[in-house]
DNA sequence: ACCCGATAGTTCACATCTGAACGAAAAGGG
DNA sequence: CCCTTTTCGTTCAGATGTGAACTATCGGGT
């Protein structure tokens, strides 16, 4: 049997809360939130992007997204336009001041992951990322499956 | 080259995405919020506990845990109690009705857990709980370690 | 006993999460 | 074309995260 401790969300707690605090110092050197930089990455990548891909993308829930695309906003980094076929839909792009910002950050914060990366035997980080891919696929491809009745076969 | 979606917060975050709202299920079925039982998981198996100790049992940090701790007073459900050898400590407890609590909530969420790694290849899971534990190992041991001169050797 | 640095719990300000609800606009069916 | 259902962004209320600061207390050294 197994402890709390040592559950399965706990030990993906753990690892995060190991991994992001050498990451959200980089980020509030140049005034952002963990957040904000995961939306200015998604955007310095693929431009101009609906509210939504973006929630899905920065794995930030809408209503939280809005907040954070307010603040954005505010500090001049990013701008909301209305889709004109769409107009249910909202395209977030950064701005100017965004774009020039991925110069002095992207390089800081590749930087920490190098080293993190620097610091994990490369067997370990191969089947960690692998073995996170299969447990996120497995639970989003069959998440209430009546397992008494269906084979284990996988069918993908 | 890893692209921002296949980094390792990323894939971390997916994980958690994925395994945790089957049990925020259960425990809103008894009004507790996903913190609020992981106070009561360790206060069960430990008894009585000082505040700082629970902060690092469940993971959440100290200034969360208070309003936390206050909303299961509030509640019924657990009580401070201040040490008498060191007046700067305090000591948190399941009560009667807390304790009570475990009987009827443990078995659905173990259900839960067991049907969580029914989803998934026993292999998977054992690879997954080792490369964790090794994450969080490595970079708990030598945070910042200066790897250019030191040899790659693990001291443990 | 007195001073000082460390520790435990707390408070504060601000940002984000979680789940429900809401309004506007689009899609589909009769 | 009207009605119903969905979808998208948003708002709301309550709970939690994050980092700084603050208080009471403890421990060590003098």
């Amino acid at each position: 049997m197994e402890s709390f401790h040592d559950s399965l969300p706990m030990r993906l707690y753990r690892a995060l809360d190991a991994v992001m605090p050498a990451f959200r110092q980089v980020f509030s050197e140049f005034g952002l939130t963990e957040q904000q930089w995961r939306v200015l990455r998604v955007l310095w990548e693929r431009g101009s992007v609906p509210l939504s891909s973006l929630a899905s993308a920065t794995l930030i829930p809408a209503p939280s997204l809005v907040g954070v695309v307010d603040r954005l906003t505010r500090n001049g980094l990013v701008a909301r336009e209305r889709s004109t076929g769409d107009r249910r839909v909202v395209y977030i792009h950064a701005t100017e001041q965004g774009q020039s910002l991925e110069a002095s950050v992207r390089p800081r914060v590749d930087a920490v992951y190098a080293q993190l990366m620097d610091q994990i035997e490369p067997k370990v980080w191969r089947e960690l990322n692998i073995s996170l891919d299969q447990l996120t696929e497995s639970l989003s491809t069959n998440p209430n499956d009546d397992r008494s009745t269906a084979p284990r076969t996988k069918e993908a």
